[in-house]
DNA sequence: CGATTTTGACCAGCGC
DNA sequence: GCGCTGGTCAAAATCG
């Protein structure tokens, strides 16, 4: 019975207040090799990380986040506050009979989980066995990931902090143990694999080698991007001091035939855009969206190629969403109608594939503003196989505490309540999403497609010759899904902007 | 036909 | 106050 599950552990959070200044404050760790954090459980009760080859520890010992004054708002970013569905993206295989049953979560004993913090190594831990360990481990880091809303999702990332407080419910294993699907091992993109019993180590062994790089010009494959919030991209003028949270993505290889010739990656939620400007002392335009996934939203993104290397692209997120986590049918229905109708599959699994072209997929980097007063926030980039990932890491937390344990017998109520998701919406409760409900829907849109489809790589890569547009809402790597990227002319990007000088 | 993109016009913030 | 620049609006065009 397979027991194991992937466990992407896309990022760090470092402080870096001892980094000021702007596009030299980015810092790049190297992790090497497309695996970045891998590493397979080898003991029984313990998964260590520290013997992954591809990491290597910073020169100078990282600085994980403490405290932090005040919880900053989410700008929009579809995955600062609500559950990633990447995060689940596990290699599914229908086995038969029920590989995991309420009897295995709901032992004599109440499973716990821990997370420990040792000498800036953290350790995840569960008493459970099997598969609903690895669930439960996962499943607290996505509940950290959602409990802090600077921890940017916008992959999989995961926060190292000594300040872990994760409330664990008890029906959340349950929901993720499905009867009917099994987990099985992939480390396809190079993620951290857990396999039972549960204990997640992340240790310093595992990131070596920061070096300095100057935006998000420097890149390559296999790198973390630690950056400081205060690079202010572009040297995008503020208005009224808005909150603003800027990732740096590399840009894809193909360009989409469209006359603005702009690429835009496309994420789960549905981007309309509005606008488009040339900036001045770039040559590339800046394409202005706004969330349309509901009405009203405010949430706003702006795209446009780095002026110091245009094979960047930085994504500039405003404001936040007031509405739920798009359903994967949402989410299609506000998709770009540019999506290119042929041969785009294999470019938007970059991750799948371990060509070099899928590595340019490599870098993100993602960078938070939150105001003028807040320029040390952390933030940081773990690269995967076809991923990386770079999240602010500032986070609104209790001091002192290093370890935490979660009996898992919450109510989902509970834990919700504990959950920065929560937070990050009570401005209006009305509206207050519904992270299970947006698992639930998740997966159930999962299970109405192919397995096949969905999960192999297979799937992923194939062509659909008939010509419809690819339910790239269903597919979690949809957020490097190009639109309209039908050939690989990166040029066309670099077209002249809108001729009016707007 | 509805949703999205394009693009010229307008508005607002900021520096001088 | 003025000009520059960025951000948004909205009508027309485009697409599926």
């Amino acid at each position: 019975m397979c027991s194991s599950i992937v466990f992407h552990f896309f990022a760090l959070s470092v402080d870096m207040e001892n980094h000021q200044g702007d596009l030299s404050d980015i810092l790049r760790v190297c992790g090497g090799g497309d695996d970045g954090i891998s590493c397979t459980s080898t003991g029984k009760n313990k998964l260590s990380a520290a013997s992954s080859p591809t990491w290597e520890f910073p020169t100078e010992p990282l600085k994980f986040s403490t405290a932090i004054e005040e919880p900053i708002d989410n700008f929009g970013d579809p995955f600062s506050s609500t559950r990633d569905p990447l995060l689940n993206d596990l290699d599914l295989a229908v086995v038969g009979g029920g590989m995991f049953d309420n009897s295995t979560s709901s032992s004599s004993m109440d499973p716990t989980v821990s997370m420990n913090i040792a000498d800036g190594d953290m350790v995840i831990s569960t008493t459970a066995d099997s598969v609903c360990s690895n669930l439960l481990a996962q499943r607290m880091l996505d509940e950290e990931m959602m409990k802090r809303p600077n921890c940017h999702v916008f992959s999989r990332m995961l926060q190292l902090s000594p300040n872990i407080k994760i409330p664990i419910s008890s029906a959340a294993p349950r929901d993720l143990c499905s009867p009917s699907v099994a987990a099985t091992a992939s480390s396809a993109r190079g993620n951290l694999s857990l396999n039972s019993p549960t204990q997640l180590v992340v240790t310093h062994d595992m990131i070596k080698g920061i070096n300095t790089s100057m935006g998000c010009g420097s890149v390559d494959n296999s790198s973390i991007q630690i950056s400081s919030p205060r690079y202010n991209p572009a040297g995008i003028k503020r208005r009224k001091s808005q909150a603003k949270k800027v990732v740096c993505i590399p840009a894809p290889a193909a360009v989409n035939s469209r006359p603005s010739g702009e690429v835009v990656p496309s994420d789960l939620w549905a981007w309309r855009k509005y606008g488009q400007k040339p900036i001045k002392g770039s040559p590339f335009p800046r394409g202005y969206y706004r969330c349309s996934s509901s009405k009203g939203c405010s949430a706003r993104k702006q795209v446009e190629r780095s002026r110091t290397d245009p094979n960047m692209l930085v994504i500039t997120y405003t404001s936040e969403h007031n509405h739920p986590w798009p359903t994967q049918r949402n989410a299609l229905a506000g998709s770009t109608r540019s999506q290119p109708t042929k041969n785009n599959i294999s470019i938007s699994k970059p991750s799948l594939s371990s060509s070099p072209q899928t590595n340019k997929f490599t870098n993100l980097l993602m960078k938070e503003e939150h105001n003028e007063n807040r320029m040390n926030e952390n933030s940081s980039v773990v690269n995967d196989t076809g991923f990386s990932m770079l999240m602010a890491s500032s986070i609104k937390e209790e001091v002192g505490e290093t370890s935490i344990n979660h009996t898992v017998d919450g109510d989902d109520n509970q834990m919700l309540d504990h959950q920065g998701f929560h937070e990050s919406y009570m401005d209006d409760d009305s509206i207050l999403p519904d992270v299970t409900n947006h698992l639930d829907d998740f997966f159930a849109d999962l299970g109405e497609l192919e397995p096949d489809l969905l999960f192999s790589p297979h799937g992923f890569n194939g062509d659909k010759s008939d010509g419809k547009r690819e339910n790239k809402a269903l597919d979690p790597f949809s957020l490097f899904d190009w639109t309209g990227n039908s050939n690989s002319n990166n040029d066309s990007f670099s077209q002249e902007p809108s001729k009016k000088g707007l």
